[in-house]
DNA sequence: CTTGACCTTAGAGTTTACTCTAAGGTTTAT
DNA sequence: ATAAACCTTAGAGTAAACTCTAAGGTCAAG
């Protein structure tokens, strides 16, 4: 298939599949006689594999190292990618951590404010962005 | 005072005040003969703010509208500082949210792979990925 | 009088993951 | 034959918030 049906097929825009291409993560597997890019199932899955790993929160970088060893299982163990997915968990464990923190201080500054029409003198989001001096 | 002891006090690089400057955050209020930087007191109550701001999860657009109004209190009203900390807090509630998915379907992955040294061509975390066709 | 520690500017580089543009070649349908 | 709909490439632009570099000026101490 080209690229446009790939694009279809993968959820993956045609810019986007190049762009991988670039990067090392996908490369058609065939061009045809006019250097046009031909698809294969494969090319398929592997477009596949990389949008699930997106939306499962992985880099480009980690996707890169998973492809590896999805693209040669007998040459990796089970272990590999068990640590990849161990340290996504803890680094989004912590991004979560760090946005909880500053939802908390929001909500915190959002209730002492009433937010009525008086001036802003008198606003405690400011005041305490302030320092409170 | 000169920019090296505002960056002591205010726990801002340098680099990044001259950069608040660009941006229209901070400018020094005066300049000395030999055109170095020379802030106030009151310069360093707002790069204090401007920490305080990116602290609570502020862009430097949100810290600029903010400062815009501790700036000019009696032209502005609470409900404006307000307005600006709901949709923060809304959005990092939906960034939350999108990482908690994350979160919730790596440690999936996580739990089904028992993570040996056997070949990854058992591997359930890159199975998964694959959509376990 | 020179060394080291400051300060200045304009502008380029970093990161991540795209997204788009320009300029051109190919194919298909009418 | 020509227009629409494809395809190609290199390379630039985007976002946010810095971060760094080069090349040079200033100042205090020994």
């Amino acid at each position: 298939m080209k690229i446009s049906e790939l694009e279809k097929r993968s959820g993956i825009s045609a810019h986007t599949l190049r762009y991988y291409e670039k990067a090392g993560l996908l490369t058609a597997s065939q061009r045809t006689a006019n250097n046009y890019r031909e698809y294969s199932l494969d090319d398929l899955a592997t477009a596949k594999f990389i949008f699930a790993c997106k939306n499962s929160g992985f880099t480009l970088a980690d996707t890169s190292a998973l492809l590896a060893i999805k693209d040669n299982k007998e040459q990796h163990v089970c272990a590999e990618a068990k640590i990849i997915t161990n340290n996504k968990i803890k680094q989004i464990t912590e991004q979560i951590e760090q946005l909880k923190k500053m939802q908390n201080t929001l909500t915190k500054l959002e209730k002492i404010c009433h937010g009525g029409s008086q001036s802003a003198e008198f606003c405690s989001i400011i005041a305490a962005l302030e320092g409170e001096q």
